[in-house]
DNA sequence: CAATTATGTGTACAATCGTTAACGAAGGAG
DNA sequence: CTCCTTCGTTAACGATTGTACACATAATTG
């Protein structure tokens, strides 16, 4: 049931019986509670239960240290979910930052986001799998705080395009829109991503087709409001 | 220690009176194994596992049998998760089916399918936590499954859009990768239909951005191949 | 120096898990 | 009638779970 060692920087032995730990480990202070962070993303990457179902016994051993060791960092798994997914947060936010600053045109801020993003996920594979998972599946704080976290996402991603212009016709709660509609189309392609066969030929069709739907998307944003203004808003209530 | 006898299923009659056993009934009867799927959807909902946490005692439980009288039916969790991922599929499509019977403008026929989709989750809550959990989380076998049913989805929204000629312009790779954009659009708005507060000032809300997020869509296809073709074309490999 | 704090270890225990085994009652078929 | 299949039961097992408790050591601090 168990898979066998997936790839580990730190693959300690997992004690059997007084076993001293081999030499040379030097155990620093704040070393463990990153092992643990990363023991349970791993753990919950290659067997397939989710935050829930993710046993404490099984990150420990995988980081490493006794299972009772946990609990010198994290109270609760809750806890230590909310603290991976601030990890991946901040990680994936910093690196979209990046894409952002080589160009001006949304097209092509947008197209290299996604393929960036394509390839961030299939580099940091468990990370996607937790976040895609607890999304919906997770306890109630942890789903708050991934809509947060994707909120942060969209408001960032909409400054940014508002800020260059592209759309001048579009109302701030549009851009909003647009953001997270493209940020949505993103998270929503992460099991495709995941479960990509080897062929390099499904990889290819899938990006095209990532990026055709970002550029459906902007499509209907240039032409937003152009003639379909009044026929939407007509008869709704504005709002605001 | 004192169980509370719930084993009516036993003095219960199979639902029609007539006893014909012309043909062999592929479908087991006998109810214990609805109530099975409906006690496993049941405690997936309310606790917060997923299905690779969800204890085969407690599904036992809280259906009303032993926990051995599970293996008189699924061989398997998993096994139990894929017939349920069947009724869900079942329903969902046959609902939507209906909703594209009503109209044949494609802006009127998203808009509706779009609410009846906000309906029929808030309505049918248990199902779509586990749709949408194990979309991302649950074993190879489900996944596939799960994508499956979308696949399906995809296809039969893209024919009916296409027999309908709104988009004259579009490949039939074209209408399925639009197909599945709204379908993707619905099925990442199911978290948030999941976690609405009370108010229903963000239920409003919530549906009005849908809706625009598909008008964008369809805008975006409406002016599809209007100039964008040949800059996205090029350069791309032939297909099959 | 001694004392405190931070961080690790081991053992232990009560729950709960999946699964096997032996068994019984209902009902159709020969 | 007996035989057989179906569908349920209870008892029991070995694992694994979260967590409490007592104890060790390293580093910091007084």
């Amino acid at each position: 049931m168990v898979k066998p060692s997936l790839r580990s920087s730190r693959d300690k032995k997992p004690k059997s019986g007084g076993d001293k730990k081999e030499e040379a480990d030097k155990r620093t202070r704040g070393d463990t509670r990153q092992n643990l962070l990363e023991a349970a993303m791993e753990v919950m990457a290659e067997d397939e239960s989710g935050l829930a179902g993710l046993s404490l016994r099984a990150v420990a051993k995988r980081a490493g240290v006794s299972p009772t060791a946990f609990y010198r960092h994290f109270p609760d798994m809750e806890e230590l979910g909310l603290a991976m997914l601030d990890d991946i947060g901040h990680m994936l936010r910093r690196m979209l930052r990046e894409v952002r600053k080589v160009s001006t045109d949304p097209k092509k801020i947008v197209g290299g986001s996604m393929l960036t993003f394509f390839n961030f996920v299939k580099e940091n594979r468990a990370k996607f799998v937790v976040l895609g998972r607890e999304r919906v599946g997770g306890s109630p704080r942890m789903r708050a705080a991934i809509r947060n976290q994707m909120n942060f996402f969209s408001n960032e991603l909409a400054s940014d395009i508002q800020l260059m212009g592209a759309f001048p016709q579009m109302s701030h709660n549009d851009h909003l829109r647009l953001s997270s509609m493209i940020i949505q189309l993103a998270v929503g392609a992460v099991p495709d991503i995941l479960d990509l066969p080897d062929q390099p030929e499904a990889e290819q069709d899938l990006r095209i087709n990532m990026e055709k739907q970002a550029l459906l998307i902007l499509l209907g944003a240039v032409n937003w409001n152009k003639k379909e203004e009044d026929k939407v808003e007509k008869g709704r209530r504005r709002r605001k």
